[in-house]
DNA sequence: ATAATATCTAAACAATCGTTTAGATATTAT
DNA sequence: ATAATATCTAAACGATTGTTTAGATATTAT
């Protein structure tokens, strides 16, 4: 047995994905990884393979981050309320001290809109169609609705959620529990 | 005098505009930039100065195409039903007939959220800044409301506007107009 | 026609990109 | 202690980045 690694990759990923969230895929370079990351390229690279690796694993990353909140959401049984809780839930996330770091998916969606790293590309789009189908499945708890309603409603409530990710980029954390409210108030 | 330019300014700034609002700012690259403007780097350089030259210029082209829409509702004295109507003519501009475009600020402006180009991330904010303006003013329209809820509903508006415009990198147009009447039910 | 000059083409620039490689280092089973 | 081997450092890789430069070309006032 040869040397160990002196690191761990779950907590170097941790902090790739950090420069990621705040940067974007393009801006953020191998050197601000190195650096970020606190180890060198070489290590970067036995590890993950290339940069786009280093993505895809910051994409599961986040996806562990936000996995405890999703679970909640999945295992709710009030609906709508649960739909709400979840959206505060979640854009908590997007706020830590420093700064406001927006959603990680859609912070890095467009520059993946038309890449041809596809497999990058699925995971985020899975990503928006699992919480389409949570939210429906929500929607449809009580049986009142009709199917057009669930819907209609559902593709506002996801679009509101887009809303809520880019806005949580420039508005304050209040600004955006604001909208929360407005947001359920036409459910 | 000497040998003419055999292009137009305007001409091929919209046509670079048209690279960043597809790519964004980093994935577009002068080469990109020299293919589909048509000329070649020196004359984008002698007459934008650089890439951010390039990128400013396509921002305020953006801006003169959006122009009309925002001197229309400008214009508008009905209100609430101004900033709707405000809203349909704005993703109309996101949607051409090959794919869906987004809007061009919302789709660049995390690349420059920690940039050190100030002037480009000034110019974009002071964008939301004016549009935010616009809204309070027809909300003042008829008096009724208290200024606590015409602000509310302002932020409201505003974060809803950051929704259709990410979400129409995603959905269709169909869809947005359904989420632009859920909007405005709750106002 | 000629001189003046801005625009054109096309090559080269240094710097940085993501990626790879060579060699020194450190660890453990034997 | 030694052999085996994966990890480390650090330099170099070719390609591409944004940018600049040199020289040919074309246009117009004289």
């Amino acid at each position: 047995m040869p040397r160990p690694k002196t690191y761990n990759e779950q907590e170097v990923i941790e902090k790739a994905m950090n420069v990621f969230w705040k940067n974007g895929y393009e801006t953020t370079s191998m050197q601000m990884l190195e650096k970020e990351m606190g180890i060198n390229k070489f290590s970067i690279y036995s590890s993950f393979g290339n940069k786009q690796g280093v993505f895809l694993e910051s994409l599961k990353c986040y996806k562990a981050k936000v996995s405890a909140i999703f679970e909640k959401f999945k295992n709710a049984s009030n609906g709508v309320d649960d739909i709400k809780q979840f959206f505060y839930d979640s854009i908590s996330v997007n706020y830590n001290g420093d700064y406001q770091k927006g959603c990680f998916v859609t912070n890095t969606y467009n520059e993946f809109a038309d890449s041809e790293v596809q497999e990058i590309k699925e995971q985020m789009c899975s990503f928006m169609d699992n919480l389409k189908g949570l939210i429906i499945e929500k929607l449809e708890i009580g049986g009142t609705k009709d199917k057009e309603t669930i819907m209609q409603q559902a593709n506002f409530l996801l679009l509101a959620k887009h809303g809520l990710a880019a806005a949580s980029r420039v508005n304050s954390q209040q600004e955006i529990e604001d909208y929360i409210e407005m947001t359920f108030k036409s459910i």
